[in-house]
DNA sequence: ATAAACCCTGTACTTACATACAGAGTCAAG
DNA sequence: CTTGACTCTGTATGTAAGTACAGGGTTTAT
């Protein structure tokens, strides 16, 4: 027999906190086994796979709550899926472009600095305070 | 007499909620004037310009907590502001390639889903769900 | 002169994503 | 059989950047 699949290890394997585990159960994302009278909550394997889902999905970007309703969905609504993924990549694409002209200007400011560095006034605040 | 500057008109002028006033002094990257013993308070229209810094340096990507230490170094030492702004751009660099590959995750899940559509699995969840 | 609009202080609430802790119960190893 | 590690429930705390509100006081417009 191996050891029953308690909280503790499920964390482990899902290299998450265990604390982590009960958040995702208290928005529930991930259920939570019912309680046996004495003794511990056992979860089945699948809880292991599921948080790891949850944490991919978070590191392509998507909040809980995004995640929450892709796993609302679940298999066989394969389209509705692909339409998010592709609301998702329209967010992604605008945000880049938006890092892209703070870079530009982070940039710029940087050699303008460079530039005047004989001026008693710094470039990066006079191009912030004034207007 | 032109009115006196009270926090309305401060806040109206400088374009931000009269709340969000009260939340800078709290985080005191404004300053409060004193209050006199009766009447409101007076601000000098140089706070309508140290606001106006704020919001164009949160544009820029910077949080309250490093907008406070650019006015903490304040005029007199560009090369300190500079440095800060060189580790942004470094920073919003990073963020940039992270988004990219993010995009390119995506781009991939969304055509691997198209071709994919006559299956009864997702290849969205098949690739978060495997590893 | 009175009512609407504004200010003051202090505190509580918001979102997102957790993390921490108190006080009790349970299990497993020596 | 005791002790240390784990679990349970419920609640509180943390960050960031505000927003909202209650219950007063003050000012200004009519």
């Amino acid at each position: 027999m191996s050891k029953p699949l308690t909280i503790g290890f499920l964390a482990k394997a899902a290299e998450v906190n265990v604390e982590t585990v009960r958040y995702y159960q208290r928005l529930g994302i991930i259920d939570e086994p019912e309680k046996p009278l004495e003794g511990y909550r056992v979860y089945p394997a699948e809880t292991v796979d599921r948080i790891r889902f949850i944490k991919r999905a978070q590191q392509l970007g998507f909040s809980l709550k995004e995640i929450a309703e892709l796993l609302e969905i679940g298999d066989g609504h394969c389209d509705d899926i692909r339409i998010k993924a592709e609301h998702k990549l329209a967010h992604v694409e605008q945000q880049i472009k938006d890092l892209q002209n703070l870079k530009n200007t982070l940039n710029t400011l940087i050699k303008s600095c460079i530039a005047d560095k004989d001026t008693s006034h710094c470039p990066i605040v006079d191009s912030l305070v004034i207007k």
